[in-house]
DNA sequence: TCCGATGGTTTTGGATCCAAGACAAGCGGA
DNA sequence: TCCGCTTGTCTTGGATCCAAAACCATCGGA
């Protein structure tokens, strides 16, 4: 809509944000002709687009049964994590040499703007307040600060499939919970400043070993928090692990 | 076509194919009325197909001019590598432990096969003849290996992304070159055997160290076969490593 | 009462049709 | 001669139309 170029790549952003905002809860069925009326448009750039988001694996197609999107098992998240955990830290690793003074700054400049996110958010929670858009600022403010690692490292591939196992952490899901996110919050914070001086320091090993510890905590946690929500119904825990 | 499925499905499954390989040439414009006569349905489902494609990366929407077998630099190829050495040796990691004694016949056989399939290789390539379709067959026996660790592994987002980083090994570029490749055949055999012995020994980190070194010196090998041939014609080198 | 067959309804997958954007050649004016 | 406009053709993007597969409820028989 927004966005130049074709109807089905504008739907299938429009789509992709929804899905993972959580908007479209996982489960849920697609009906081309719903979407076509809610986009005004005909269902053929419908169909496009979901051919897109299924293959980014957002959604499944069942032949003549329609699309679902998919719910991510817990697995899956923590295979999210763990791809997430590699890449960023082999992207970091990558641009930690590459990193002008201009990037720094830029670092810097992101690294600010998402303590203030993270403030605001933990201010919030603590006055009983939990806003949604304020998390998916949070959330924006987050991968904006590893955008400027990638940026600097200029692997469009590497970028490309990070972003993907990204998409997986779905936003509201987590967020309805009301779970106690605080030290989510500034562990992330606190993480993002020990990054940015092992790459100002010009440590591309330390800087890729706080990377993928960084990403590998916050999967730990979101788990952690997931299972204190849904203690009750919970199965055995899986044998994949985090810890190598 | 002899999948089941939707007409899509299997037009994407095809040109994906097809594009691999190298049939269709890197660059080519994408006729889609072409390829809904060739494929002998409409264009309806060649554009669904294509959309898919865009989304896997292999091709490049430029709207309202058409689509173009997307043309992957010297530098993709080596994030390609990368990123399949660090999700190759993780899922190789998992897998370790979890390898049944099923499992590990399996892995022994597709190691045999793909031992065959190299000296077939290989004593061909002394014969002086070169078989487009052989090379398919030899790389294809080295997939179903490493499909074996991942089948055991059980890591289907990791997988997913894995093979999409493998998709970009185009086989017939490289091998039109008619370059020696009797090194890199050799190296990928022993190597197998290497990580297998490592898997069996119950070695995670021994596994993983080895997956990840056997990827990053294909790509090496792969690289430096690509430089030979077009060595009068060369860049300046780029400040991307494979040596950490 | 329960199970399977049968018909209508819904929704998808695919084909066809139409409009709009891009390329190319020819025309006209300076 | 050269540059810009125009017009015609080609190709894509999107809308509409049609057939086939799947769902759903009802009905009939055991």
């Amino acid at each position: 809509m927004t966005d130049a170029g074709t109807k089905a790549d504008d739907i299938a952003l429009a789509l992709e944000e929804a899905i993972v905002t959580g908007e479209i809860p996982p489960g849920s069925v697609l009906r081309q002709e719903h979407l076509s009326e809610q986009f005004q448009v005909s269902r053929t750039p419908v169909r496009e687009a979901l051919r897109r988001l299924a293959a980014l694996g957002l959604v499944s197609f069942e032949p003549n049964r329609g699309v679902r999107v998919r719910m991510l098992a817990r697995d899956e998240l923590r295979e999210a994590f763990l791809v997430r955990a590699e890449l960023e830290s082999l992207a970091t690793e990558i641009a930690t040499p590459k990193m002008s003074s201009a990037d720094l700054a830029a670092l810097e400049d992101a690294e600010r703007a998402f303590s203030d996110a993270t403030r605001e958010l933990v201010e919030m929670s603590h006055a009983g307040r939990q806003d949604l858009q304020l998390a998916r600022e949070w959330l924006h403010a987050n991968h904006a600060f590893h955008d400027v690692i990638y940026a600097a490292a200029d692997v469009p591939l590497i970028e490309r499939m990070a972003k993907a196992a990204r998409r997986t952490f779905l936003v509201k899901p987590v967020w309805a919970t009301g779970a106690d996110l605080d030290e989510l919050y500034r562990k992330n914070d606190r993480q993002h400043r020990a990054i940015r001086e092992a790459i100002t320091a010009r440590s591309p090993q330390g800087a890729r070993v706080l990377a993928r510890e960084h990403v590998l905590s916050s999967g730990r946690l979101l788990e952690a928090i997931l299972d204190k929500v849904a203690s009750q119904t919970r199965e055995p825990a899986s044998s994949l692990s985090y810890t190598q």
